[in-house]
DNA sequence: TTGTAAGCGTTATCAT
DNA sequence: ATGATAACGCTTACAA
């Protein structure tokens, strides 16, 4: 017969608020969904009942009866990256106001994890926000198949049954890259990020195009944490290079403290430029010379898209968020240039 | 009648299964819990259907029954701290190794966004991560009164109901203060972090302590932010200090950074500590004095004291991580003891 | 506008 | 060891 009592003791259900007001369940109901067509004085008994019982009503039956959850899920690759948290605190605010929770998951960029998580965040979330995945167009789509909303931060696909959230790296690399080229510079060398990123991609490919125009590239595999760019300083000054474009901001400040660490002086004998405009590089010592991306804008738009899902809407859209290098003091003309 | 389809469109239910295997739901139920008492020969067939049919069981409908949901909150005052980002990262690992999903919210600072959103919380969460809350003791009373488990961080509490991981600030503390004692200091400035963090006054009471000896203290109110430590430079200079105690790594470093930019020298100028140990600390330049706690063991400590309390466990277990100073190039002896 | 009642997909009690 | 079935607390056709 009866189950445990599932909740906290002697909780008041709905039945007993519609007892107390003297109406159905369906119409206490109706007043908490808001719908329309309760008359005012009916409406007032049931706040009165509710309120005097301290009734609040049991989501997860909620969930049951009506088959959504309000909650969504939000898989990042890398939570100690200021780049994915930044995005989880502004969509936690923004879903927050339209009454959802978030389910926040770190796959610590193994595909393998993106996909398991990504399904047992499904099996709960109305809809998922996937940021940056590393996985197969093959694997996305069977999460995608789940039959839930999903929407992908920082990676370009065609699948016109996901919309997307993107950040424009092409222009703004190019016109990072140019400024290097302005300085003097004639040789860089590229830190490599997480190879499956699509981002690690688009950085790479509007760096590599500066080939054709007769700069020298040379390349080093790092990755995307501070510890990547740390443990590669060696390599990086057995290419002979006068300037560094890093992955992302954390390689670039972990490139730039084995530097330091060494003796060299940057930007005098190194050019160092990072990606994402993290809150950090500002305040390093040289600030850093990256490229910014409003994440707000791009977390406000990833969640409007979003909930524009989970209210019906048709998938496939593709916003493309606007970034602009931003020039510190992590980058000036090479020693050979001021000397020459 | 019928209520709308809720799940995928489809989606095999418990029932299907137990047809297709020719045995009842309970038993196949009971297959999937894991219990005991089901003969090898059935627990073959109902595998045998449910991979058959694709069957995973319906998680929200299982909470329903079962009144647990295995999912935790966790209530973080600022997701942007990597302090909190790194318990979060750690607790999602522990949790997720045990079958749990995290609910992630940001309070912001704010205690009544704290209490809204540590109830909202707790509607759906079979417990509760508190980290370093600002809330009076009668709101976390509140919230520990909704019966379930709530686990508190960052926070020393009497109530014999909740549970704490706590590290040891003063010790640590006191280590620090007199590291720069020891080095010649004889007038520092602390810069306050969150009035009313408990840290915060745990290790504000550790550097008064040593007005008793003799060292001159002055105080900066500021925040725990890189931003709030930015603005204060001026204050600081005012106080005519040769060394600075930050409440925390993010307000150290916003302070060394304007003093860099009003052409400062760190640690030749003024000396600067900070606390946490967050990694970005250690490539500052100049690399960053501070406190270090093993923030996975506290974490790890405050999933295993969940999980304790989750399955049935009495609270008021107070687990205490130890803290020890770490000595970097933030601080050195002060410029009139060395020309003195 | 309001009420009735049939689900939603499980779990767990009780009987066998 | 297994089965039948009443909850769990709500939403939502459908009837009135």
């Amino acid at each position: 017969m009866a189950a445990q009592r599932g909740n906290g003791g002697g909780r008041p259900t709905i039945r007993n608020v519609a007892a107390l007001a003297g109406v159905s369940v369906a119409t206490v109901s109706r007043v908490f969904a808001g719908s329309a067509g309760v008359s005012a004085e009916l409406t007032r008994r049931v706040h009165a009942a509710a309120d005097e019982l301290g009734y609040r009503p049991h989501v997860v039956a909620q969930s049951l009866a009506s088959g959504r959850s309000n909650i969504v899920g939000m898989l990042v690759p890398n939570l100690a990256n200021p780049h994915f948290y930044t995005l989880i605190k502004q969509v936690l605010h923004d879903a927050g106001r339209d009454g959802y929770q978030v389910l926040v998951a770190d796959s610590d960029e193994s595909p393998a994890a993106e996909r398991d998580l990504g399904l047992s965040l499904l099996e709960r979330a109305d809809g998922l926000v996937l940021c940056a995945p590393r996985s197969a167009p093959g694997v996305l789509r069977e999460l995608v198949g789940r039959g839930r909303p999903v929407l992908v931060m920082d990676r370009k696909l065609d699948d016109p049954v996901v919309s997307t959230v993107v950040m424009d790296a092409h222009g703004a690399m190019r016109e990072l890259v140019q400024h290097l080229v302005d300085l003097g510079h004639e040789h860089v060398t590229y830190l490599h990020g997480p190879a499956r990123s699509w981002q690690e991609q688009e950085r790479w490919r509007a760096l590599r195009g500066y080939r054709r125009r007769g700069l020298r590239v040379s390349e080093v595999p790092a990755g995307a944490t501070v510890e990547a760019g740390h443990r590669v300083a060696g390599q990086v000054l057995e290419t002979g290079c006068t300037a560094v474009v890093a992955h992302n901001d954390l390689s670039a400040i972990g490139l730039m403290a084995a530097l330091d660490e060494r003796g060299l002086r940057i930007p005098d004998d190194m050019s160092v430029t990072g990606y994402d405009d993290i809150p950090f590089g500002r305040f390093m010592s040289p600030s850093l010379t990256t490229v910014h991306t409003s994440q707000e804008e791009a977390a406000s738009a990833a969640w409007q898209a979003m909930r524009g899902l989970l209210e019906g809407g048709r998938p496939g859209a593709r916003t493309v968020v606007a970034s602009e290098p931003v020039f510190r003091r992590s980058t000036a003309g090479p020693r050979s240039a001021e000397s020459g």
